[in-house]
DNA sequence: GCATAGTTCAAACGGACGTTTGAATGAGAG
DNA sequence: CTCTCATTCAAACGTCCGTTTGAACTATGC
């Protein structure tokens, strides 16, 4: 065996912290959903950048759609944790505001993935590629790790703006969600060099979308 | 053979206008690819559904990926032709204003696209499904054809807004894209029943598309 | 009539895909 | 040491993929 996590050891190495492989799995997945979309990954692919071998796959999760679903819900565990911990807190000190819910709603979703360290991008486009994958079966997957939090976003949205009806409300909410994927896959920005890159710098790109996004808000929704 | 146009003859049958292979395969292939994108589409799904033989597909077009240019530039004629001329029209008065401009490159995607006859969904999906492509090199493709209309778009907008910076226009411009796209794609129509549904009227979907954007663009860009 | 060019056809190409198998390997418990 | 069980491995499974081939068919011009 090459390289293995010593099970009752106290230390690992200090230089390359050993990875299981099915944590290697995961993490290669992560890069490689998050590049080329599920339909346009393969197993052996993953495999080989892994160093895992191909039965490793069907030994630890049972299937390529079965990696995939682990590997979303460990991407988007942080972030639910996050957010509802925002909400949490807004709620308790009485009814947020829009900006405020936009804010705890957006802010983990790309500051908590796009800054840290080096795999934030990664897990980052992941997740954003996977909200609106081709195939409606994949998006179920990532609606059925994310819904039970975007739900109370929902909720206190449609309470923060009284005065628009509530499908408006939950027109702005599908848009904040897309737009907040679209950032997060790095669709949106476009190939080359070009004019003008609006993703530059991770922070600026929460401020711009949350600026945008506010102003749709509190003045575009139909009453 | 099977079903094939007159060549000479001036008239098609009364009861079924006779499609030539080509633009069945066309046809189709705009289906297909908008249901589960490039990479999950075969062209033995395509020909089958198509009614035309496997070797067509390379006989026409050269290849499954120039099947989908072909297709990509098809569907995105009649959009572009629109949104020039809209543009002239507006341009030949003036200035024109965020809002117009805003309603002029819209609704060409929308309207013009989900309201005509049986196939104007199908195509919108089509083009929202491609332009948000895993792959950049199928995203460029989608680019090519529509860039130099969206190149004339983003000056005007710019113009249109001299209060804000021009890095801000531009991130608001890829975000309107991006909605737009999106909704085209009916990627964010929630499968089920569900709570709302926002698109339930395509003219209603244009108009509140549109009421969200100008508010987003009038008061949500950073100078 | 015949020749010609444009299309369609069944069949096969090599390769990549996700999945499965059964033997080999490893560490920990008795 | 021996047994046990989790893990890894090379190899093969059958299926589907995009593409190519060369013959058959069709309409038109001579």
């Amino acid at each position: 065996m090459p390289e293995r996590a010593v099970a009752g050891g106290k230390e690992n190495s200090v230089e390359t912290p050993v990875e299981s492989t099915r944590e290697r799995l995961l993490n290669v997945a992560e890069q490689r959903f998050g590049e080329g979309g599920y339909e346009g990954t393969s197993l052996r692919a993953i495999t080989v950048a892994a160093a895992a071998n191909i039965a490793a796959v069907n030994y630890h999760f049972g299937s390529k759609e079965a990696l995939l679903r682990a590997a979303v819900a460990r991407a988007m565990a942080p972030v639910n944790t996050e957010r509802r911990r925002r909400l949490d807190q807004l709620e308790a000190k009485g009814r947020p505001t829009a900006e405020q819910l936009i804010r705890a709603f957006v802010e983990p979703g790309l500051e908590l993935v796009l800054r840290r360290g080096e795999r934030g991008p990664m897990v980052a486009r992941f997740i954003g590629r996977i909200a609106f994958d081709p195939s409606q079966r994949i998006r179920e997957l990532y609606a059925a790790e994310s819904d039970p939090v975007e739900a109370r976003y929902l909720a206190a949205l449609q309470a923060a703006l009284p005065r628009a009806a509530p499908e408006s409300v939950a027109f702005g909410y599908v848009n904040m969600l897309g737009l907040l994927a679209l950032h997060q896959s790095q669709a949106l920005t476009r190939p080359p060099g070009d004019p003008v890159d609006p993703a530059d710098d991770p922070g600026k790109l929460a401020e711009n979308l949350i600026a945008f996004l506010v102003a749709a808000f509190d003045r575009g929704l139909r009453a």
